[in-house]
DNA sequence: CTGAATTCTAAGCAAATGCTTTGTTATAAA
DNA sequence: TTTATAACAAAGCATTTGCTTAGAATTCAG
C-alpha cells in the first residue's frame, strides 16, 4: 500500500560519492548532498541513516566506481605489466588537459579522517587490499607471459606498487608532471 | 605604556600545529585550539587573523619542527643512503611501540585541503620541495661516499624517493608492517 | 600618580551544522 | 472506493561554527 520512491537508492548513493570526492567528509554539508543528490534531508537520513553511514557507503560504492572506469583495463583477465605502465601515466593526464586532479577519495579520506573511526577505517583497508589483489594479479599474468623473472617475490612487489599508487595519488595533486613521470619511471625501473 | 602578552605566540604557535596534526583542519574548532594554546579567542584572532591563517603559519611551524625533531639525521652535513634506510625504516616504529602513526600534516592536509586554496597550496608545495632539496643532497653524498653509482640522476631519483615517502606517510597509517617494510625494500633496491 | 596604550576575560553574534518533526500526498491491497 | 502505509516537502530543533564586541585589568612613559 505504501507509496513509491521516487528516486533510485543506487543513484542517489553514487551522486553522494561524487559530492564527497569532490569535497572531502568534513566540508560536505547534508544541505550539499541534499541538493546534489536530488532529495532532501528527510529522504537522505530514511534511506542512510547518517552523513557517517552515508559517506561509508559512499567509499564502497566508489571501489565499485573506480573498478569500472578507472581500473577497468588493469582488472581485464590477462593485464600484464605494460597495462600497470599505462594505468600509472594516466596519473599525469589531467596535467595536459589542464583539468585539477582531485585525488583518489579513499587516500584523502586516509588523510582527513580520524584513525579511530573504525567503520571507515576498515572500508579504506577493503580498498587497499583489493587493490594490492588486482596488482599480484597484474603481477603474475606477467610472469606467466615472460614479462618479468619468475622469481619475481609477489607479495613482496604488489606492496611496492601499492605503496607507489598512494605516492602517486598523493604527488599527483600537487607536483608537476615531471617529478610525476620520474616517479613512474623509476618505480617500474625495478622490474628490468 | 602598553600592557604586556601573557603568551609567547611562537609557542602557542607550535601547540596550534598540534592541534591540526591530530585533528585536521576543519575538525579542529576555535574552542579546541583555545584550550590547547591556553590563550583565548580574542588573542588567537588579534595575533592570527583567522583560523585559516592560523593553519597556514602551523603549517611552517610544522616544516620547522620536523627538521629538528624528524628530518634531524637526514639533514647532517653527511647524511647518505644508509641513513635513509633508516629514516625510513621509522615509519614502522609505531607498529612495535603500538602507538597510532598520525601521518605528515602535510600529506594530510594535500588528501583533505581544497586544491583551490592557493594560500595553503603554497605552502604544501614549499614543504615538498623543501623535502627534495634534502633527497638531493643525500643522493650527491652518496655518490661522492661511492654508495651509488656516479651517473646516478640525481633528479630523477630525488623525484622517485618523494614519492616513495608521500606513500609511506599514507601507507604507514593504514597497513601492517609487513606491506611497509617491502614497500621500503624494493624502494631502496632501485639504488643496487 | 596619571593616563594613554594594549592586553585580557567573557559574553554575544549571525550563520551553518547534523538531524527531527509535522503535516500532506501518493500508492496499492482489501 | 476505502484505508493503512510509506514517501514526500518544508519548517524547525538544539548545538556548534568562526569571529566580534564591551568592559575590566595591566603596563610604563611622563
Amino acid at each position: 500500500m505504501p507509496r513509491n520512491k521516487s528516486y533510485n537508492t543506487n543513484d542517489v548513493l553514487e551522486k553522494a560519492m561524487h559530492v564527497f570526492w569532490n569535497n572531502g567528509y568534513e566540508q560536505t554539508s547534508v544541505r550539499m548532498l541534499e541538493k546534489e543528490m536530488g532529495i532532501n534531508q528527510f529522504s537522505i537520513y530514511s534511506s542512510f541513516t547518517s552523513k557517517h553511514n552515508l559517506f561509508v557507503e559512499s567509499l564502497k560504492k566508489y571501489r565499485e566506481y573506480v573498478n569500472k572506469n578507472v581500473y577497468a583495463d588493469l582488472l581485464k583477465p590477462g593485464a600484464r605489466l605494460k597495462d600497470l605502465e599505462l594505468f600509472l601515466n594516466r596519473f599525469t593526464e589531467h596535467k595536459i588537459t589542464g583539468k585539477k586532479y582531485k585525488g583518489c577519495l579513499v587516500v584523502n579520506s586516509t588523510g582527513e579522517i580520524n584513525p579511530a573511526d573504525d567503520e571507515v577505517s576498515v572500508e579504506l583497508n577493503n580498498y587497499y587490499m583489493f587493490n594490492r589483489e588486482m596488482l599480484k594479479k597484474v603481477l603474475s599474468n606477467s610472469i606467466e607471459a615472460g614479462d618479468i623473472s619468475p622469481e619475481t617475490d609477489i607479495d613482496k612487489y604488489s606492496n611496492f606498487l601499492l605503496g607507489v599508487m598512494q605516492g602517486l595519488s598523493v604527488g599527483a595533486k600537487v607536483l608537476p608532471e615531471t617529478q610525476i613521470r620520474d616517479f613512474i619511471k623509476v618505480s617500474l625501473s625495478v622490474f628490468k
